[in-house]
DNA sequence: TATCAATATTTGATATATCAAATAAATATT
DNA sequence: AATATTTATTTGATATATCAAATATTGATA
């Protein structure tokens, strides 16, 4: 029977949840209140204004069930607005806030840090194979 | 500023999430009623007898809150039993049932499956230097 | 031996993931 | 226009993740 430190799947889910448990800390560690996937969300809405629930959560790969409930959360915060939109009323037009803005600025150095510190080591070409990889692996299992 | 489709570690958490829904689809597909991480936790019970929940935390990488609630679980489908350790009664002798060693024989083969359709076209070195990538990160990040 | 410190596990609170069902609004069909 | 279908979002139920605090037990020490 195979040693489960051998399975690559094993490792990959261990690396992602290393890193983010490494940037949680160094978040709560620095007083920021935001949770990493808080932190996702907002950082889409930003580089796609406009954007619906449906498309926020295909962009950031969550489903819509988990955006609703982070977007409820962010609005708590005071990170996010929504507003009913105009054009279908079943849909919400999502604004980040200027407190919202102001945390993803403050936190955007220390993410930039987290991943340098995370990709110490590894060469350019390693982390082009590991991408490339995974992309496939994304496609294998559609 | 970058967009998310560059960030390696989204990239990461997308293919791991897709493997796993892909997994856990199969699993139902198939009418197995046991998640991807209950499979994860008997099989590390089998692998390693005797072994105690904090040891199982660290092997499967999970919180020991989690791994006790996934054991409630495992004991509430009759594939564990658990008695008290009578040389520590602070620890619990974890015992996979007839029950759950079949499910995790049958399921084995689902999940050799899939990993063989996940890994499709990807070449020995790519895996090899993706699963070297993944520990470094996984140091660095200790 | 009574007390203190360390260890293993559990529990509570909160966040996220997933699926299915429910709502609500828009669009298509008759 | 009334009805049916599709689409976007929400809600409920259950599983897992994380941290902190609570329990229970063991081991060490005064």
């Amino acid at each position: 029977m195979e040693k489960l430190k051998d399975i690559t799947f094993y490792t990959m889910d261990k690396a992602i949840r290393t890193y983010r448990n490494f940037a949680q800390k160094k978040l709560k560690e620095n007083g920021y209140k935001i949770t990493i996937d808080q932190w996702l969300i907002i950082k889409a809405i930003l580089e796609n204004p406009g954007i619906s629930q449906q498309e926020l959560g295909e962009k950031v790969f969550k489903d819509n069930a988990s955006v609703t409930r982070i977007i409820e959360l962010l609005v708590k915060s005071d990170y996010l607005e929504r507003e009913v939109n105009q054009n279908d009323r079943r849909k919400s037009n999502l604004k980040v806030t200027t407190e919202g803005k102001s945390i993803i600025d403050k936190v955007q150095t220390l993410v930039l840090e987290n991943r340098k510190t995370a990709l110490t080591g590894i060469s350019f070409e390693d982390l082009e194979i590991m991408n490339r990889t995974l992309k496939t692996i994304i496609e294998n299992c559609h």
